[in-house]
DNA sequence: GTCTATACAAGGATAGAC
DNA sequence: GTCTATCCTTGTATAGAC
């Protein structure tokens, strides 16, 4: 019983890293094995559905984790803007790079995967938009409680989401923080009402 | 001589369009060869250090087409704003898909390639790198050029390049050009002086 | 410049013993 | 639940004839 969930917990949680770290197709399934140490025998008793079961399991949980982030740090400010701005913060502490691995994973985009995925896996793309709507609910609800209207509440969330997650890749892709220090510097700008 | 330039432009565009349809370990060769109807024995002719050679041209036509269109928006309109608000609702126009397969490849992002690869292949990293700096240049010399400081017109412009790149991430996952229209209409606010 | 054939590794997936 | 062995496909890359 708790064997079990052991080895199907080590791969779960090695896939989701390998697979927000390196992508979808360049993830290979023995490489998750060998690399979370769990018998090779038991990927697909635990998985039926192979590595589209794995990868979608993944961005479930991925996409858990940083909502629970961002739950946590819109809690914690009771001024949007503030908590918006920690959160962000948070992520560009996160992100430095040390020998080309980032210190942390879940300062990663979903996006990666998204992209990867939206155009040829149905089933992962709906993932990947759950997850993402996911996130702007979260946005939405911390604004209307700060009375913003309900549309200027969605707009502004949408705008969050994409900006977000395109200061990542761009942090990403220049080995550096300043595309996610930039946008922080911007988003009074975004929030007035 | 036109010959030899032929099918090298005919394996250089096909793969330039999988490559950023699909990504770039999503790609095969074999496909490449297969869909641009060039002779199979001329890639490894043409490309000598094969696939990485490959995408690196991709990655930079790619970014060449890009950087023209946005000069193109950006010079039909003296303010910026509107500038840049034609050139995203552009984008959010091509996007429309048709059966899983978008109208325009030039309306996805380079971000899935310079995600993919950043962290493991510095040739195409810095490839993706020099490509969004690129547009960054665009959109600051437009800016500069209607009196925004240069500090403001950067961070601006690097908010933007955030911003575009990630609708477009949440549009294809979304399957609906919702998010590009929504910061087409928040737009006004980040460009206040 | 192009073509065929092929080498060689890695990918995902399955079968059957234990 | 786990392990080993194996199958089939696909991937990149090369050699050598034409």
């Amino acid at each position: 019983m708790t064997s079990k969930n052991q080895s199907r917990e080590r791969i779960l949680q090695t896939a989701t890293r390998l697979f927000h770290m390196n992508g979808y197709h360049a993830t290979g399934l023995n490489q998750i094995i060998k690399e979370s140490g769990a018998p090779k025998g038991s990927l697909y008793y635990h998985f039926p559905d192979g590595k589209e079961q794995l990868a979608s399991e993944a961005i479930e949980r991925f996409g858990a984790m940083v909502a629970a982030n961002i739950l946590e740090d819109t809690q914690n400010e009771v001024d949007p803007l503030k908590a918006f701005q920690a959160h962000i913060l948070k992520i560009a502490n996160k992100f430095a790079v040390v020998e080309n691995i980032p210190l942390c994973a879940d300062s990663l985009p979903i996006g990666l995967m998204a992209a990867e995925t939206a155009l040829v896996n149905e089933r992962l793309r709906l993932k990947c938009e759950a997850v993402f709507e996911r996130f702007e609910e979260i946005y939405i609800e911390k604004l209307v409680a700060s009375d913003y209207s309900k549309e200027q509440a969605r707009l502004i969330s949408s705008t969050l989401n994409a900006l977000i997650e395109g200061a990542v890749t761009l942090s990403l892709t220049k080995k550096s923080n300043q595309p996610l220090q930039d946008i922080v510097k911007m988003l009074p700008l975004l929030l007035q009402k």
